[in-house]
DNA sequence: TTGTATGCGTTATCAG
DNA sequence: CTGATAACGCATACAA
């Protein structure tokens, strides 16, 4: 166990003759042929463990033409990405499924990529498979890397950058409509929203969500703020929208982060919260429980995500018919303090 | 399966036909001989350029025995690691380094180990070396890497994990201390911590630090609480202090993610900082720059602790004679506003 | 069901 | 300085 460091790592060769049977049997038994008889399985699986056998993978992937392993493309800043406890959770499901299969993650950062050298790591058959994640417009050369290898983005990608990707999403609109849906049901009458940026279309799209479950429930949707998904952005946003709506009694933020922000401006001004206005944030992140009241807030199943984004790569790597280009996941409202 | 238009990737082969050499020559000018004629290693690169040729990884590493590629184990949960901002850095900073390499990183997570699968994977040939961070004591089976290939620990290992490694770390014991010292400077006479997890040894470190600074100062160090290095952690190990050292005016937090937490929880008793107590955090992360107060830091150099922890690796894997075991690297005080 | 033979793309060891 | 020619460890058509 200990004494293999000096010993050459044993081979197929060496399971074969222990085991009595040829290369290719043991080969066969290793990939889990069908067509191996029961008790010649057992041999060999026996030789395999009393030799500590384990595959060398250079030499499957060089006879196979494939490599088991599959390339996590992050095109920018690592702390940028990382940073992120969104991106964070997602990467914990990634590797959550990748675990139970044969798989490897390799990291390929191209945060400013000038001799496209992560792209040609990519397309130079290093990887099966690849999947992109925190890409943004801009990052048009990502378009090169499918047609290589099979390409899933965890976020929809910019038309720039793929025609009809293969994505893992989450449906924003049902998410604002989630939010503004709880605080109606909380009884509220006349439920604001701070919205992110125009441009984005998570913020859009939450608005729409908004929007939509106060048309239904015949309510006024005409309280809307824009913040920048800061938290200063979100406190100027709410001071803006206490002088033009004082008779608030609902609030939904599309950021945890802005969020914060307002609940210190609501502070400011002796408003409570929930007693005065009930609050419902967005992303679920660290920042909802780290004030004094818990934030409810509508949860992005970022690992669920990650997850999901390696299935359809599985999928894809399996050769599978009809795996669908848009998997859009469902978000969840997490009930705190704040609604 | 490249769908380079239905063309084979251009082999060593090609490369030498087109430049009407042999491939033995081709593959001296791709890995840098010196002893090929210039002419002939001009004649082969333009070959290589026009057919875009690019080596391929498993063929070379079946035939040299090595895999161009070092693993980055992460004994923990991803979220755990990647949430932190330090981390984050850190990473940047082996990325960056690595770029300039031939080397490729794997991401090996290996969270709760229980077949042992990632210690197989690194001694299964499959990696040149690896760099493990994050490593806390029970994580003895990290011991059975080093022997199989290079080992290089982010932050020095516990003594169980192993006996002689390679570490880069910063001097904690000097950081600890130095926040101290700066605390005891501003004249505050009552002064805490909340220090990390006792089984880590930075949050050792920077509470024996701390410990001494005081102790040479003549001043008592008994109001020491602890956190998890999470915010939440620093918020509750914040109140827990409140609750039975009332009176500090000084406090000393072990990481900036845990002093963002316990600036919430002294914003919400209603204690001002600096002016009731001058706080000093630990990283200088981002996090030290979101609040209202900038959190005055020792900063940890963690992108070049990365960088660094490359480097010995790669002279390790270079064969380089008297590499230092021990690579500790400076902290300096960043001061802001608390304190 | 099992064994044989060949090839995968490079590196490395020889001669020359 | 350069060119043949073995390995490298495995998968896989092809035979048996």
């Amino acid at each position: 166990m200990n004494t293999i460091a000096g010993h050459h790592a044993p081979t197929l060769e060496a399971v074969a003759e222990a085991a009595g049977v040829s290369r290719a049997t043991v080969s066969r038994v290793v990939n889990g042929s069908p067509r191996v008889r029961g008790e010649v399985v057992e041999a060999v699986q026996k030789a395999i463990a009393e030799l500590g056998y384990v595959p060398n993978r250079a030499a499957r992937s060089l006879a196979s033409s494939r490599t088991h392993s599959i390339a996590l493309l992050v095109p920018e800043e690592v702390s940028r990405f990382f940073g992120d406890p969104y991106f964070a959770s997602f990467t914990t499901g990634l590797d959550r499924r990748l675990a139970d299969s044969e798989y490897v993650l390799n990291l390929v950062v191209a945060r400013d990529d000038p001799d496209r050298k992560a792209v040609r790591y990519v397309r130079g058959g290093n990887v099966d498979g690849a999947i992109v994640v925190s890409h943004h417009s801009g990052h048009e050369f990502l378009a090169q890397l499918e047609g290589a290898v099979p390409v899933v983005f965890g976020g929809r990608p910019e038309a720039g950058i793929s025609t009809d990707p293969y994505y893992v999403d989450v449906d924003n609109v049902a998410g604002g409509r989630l939010a503004t849906e709880h605080l109606i049901g909380l009884g509220r009458r006349r439920i604001a929203t701070i919205a992110g940026p125009e441009d984005m279309s998570a913020g859009v799209d939450r608005l729409a969500g908004f929007r939509a479950a106060l048309d239904d429930a015949g309510l006024p949707s005409d309280a809307v703020g824009h913040g920048n998904f800061t938290a200063p952005g979100g406190a100027e946003a709410m001071r803006r929208l206490l002088d033009t709506h004082p008779d608030i009694d609902g609030l939904f933020v599309a950021s945890d982060l802005m969020a914060t922000g307002a609940l210190g401006a609501l502070a400011t001004r002796g408003i409570r919260v929930p007693e005065d206005v009930a609050i419902v944030g967005y992303d679920d992140s660290p920042a909802a429980t780290w004030g004094e009241v818990g934030l409810t807030t509508v949860s992005q199943p970022s690992e669920l995500m990650g997850a999901t984004t390696v299935d359809v790569l599985l999928r894809l790597l399996r050769g599978e018919p009809d795996v669908p280009h848009a998997n859009i996941v469902p978000t969840t409202l997490v009930r705190r303090d704040s609604a």
